[in-house]
DNA sequence: CCGAAATACATGTATGTACACTTAAATTAA
DNA sequence: TTAATTTAAGTGTACATACATGTATTTCGG
């Protein structure tokens, strides 16, 4: 669907400005369709974040700060969405011996298996609708770090 | 920043994989400049955009359904944010003469004053980050639709 | 070695999001 | 015309976000 749709307007006076809000809403459209993938395994979006990050320093430990610095919202509040996945029991929390500021996280045997079988499901669902070329997305990729210039 | 910098990652598989994240990292860059901006002037980002939305049909009214239809994040619970608009004095509210059921909102003289010096203030901000050429951001405004294709 | 500064995390508050449920009003069907 | 259905909003709950503040621990300067 064109933006100019999605939000029953006609009023973008750019294409700078249209990709801005062509950007946000495309990020809300994807979210979306993830959320409602990872609902069906009991996950949110974050916490699926979460544990993927932590998979990949698996089997080693990982703090909240570290956890943070990875996270695509870098706002997001970790020790919060780290509760609910102690008490789902998919992530393990312990304060760290050599620091004792640091609290470290691990995943569990149940969040493996948990996070195994959400990564799955998203891929196949990824895969029906991420459907543009590898060329347009390499071209997509470039277009998106070239809006971001001025980070 | 590169994406692989700002996640400090460098696992993404396919382009394709690389894009969702970069849409939506993006996305959270953008979202976090707007609000930092809107901030001062005590707004927060959705409330500015139903004033905008607002301002596009003022002086006509818009119901509830009207303004949700046309909002960015289509979810989001437009009563509340409406709630908090008119607290400030910045919207009026009235049920509809026409249709019990709906709640008709309109710019108060507030209203269309915050929202006139917040959009100054804005597009002097985004004028000074969104740098890419016009070229380039149709040619990014044609790829993030052709992204959602399976919309 | 000690006190100040920095760091890592937790917590509180206001706001927003996603979604289920309720209520009131309008519309439609019999 | 009345009963059933649909529609528009409001409300409740769980989760997330943004940000300020508090607390314990470590580090650093003197």
């Amino acid at each position: 669907m064109k933006l100019e749709e999605a939000l029953k307007t006609d009023k973008f006076l750019t294409q700078n400005q249209k990709a801005g809000l062509n950007i946000l809403y495309t990020a809300w459209w994807l979210k979306t369709i993830i959320s409602s993938e990872l609902k069906i395994m009991g996950l949110t979006h974050e916490q699926y974040n979460v544990l993927r990050i932590l998979k990949g320093k698996h089997p080693q430990q990982m703090c909240v700060k570290d956890i943070g610095s990875r996270m695509i919202e870098q706002n997001s509040n970790v020790p919060r969405i780290i509760d609910r996945l102690v008490a789902k029991n998919l992530v393990s929390r312990t304060t760290s011996d050599v620091d004792k500021r640091e609290t470290v996280m691990n995943l569990t045997t149940t969040g493996i298996e948990s996070l195994r079988s959400a990564t799955h499901k998203m891929n196949s669902k990824l895969k029906t609708i991420m459907v543009i070329s590898e060329k347009d997305a390499e071209e997509l990729n470039k277009l998106l770090e070239r809006f971001r210039e001025k980070e």
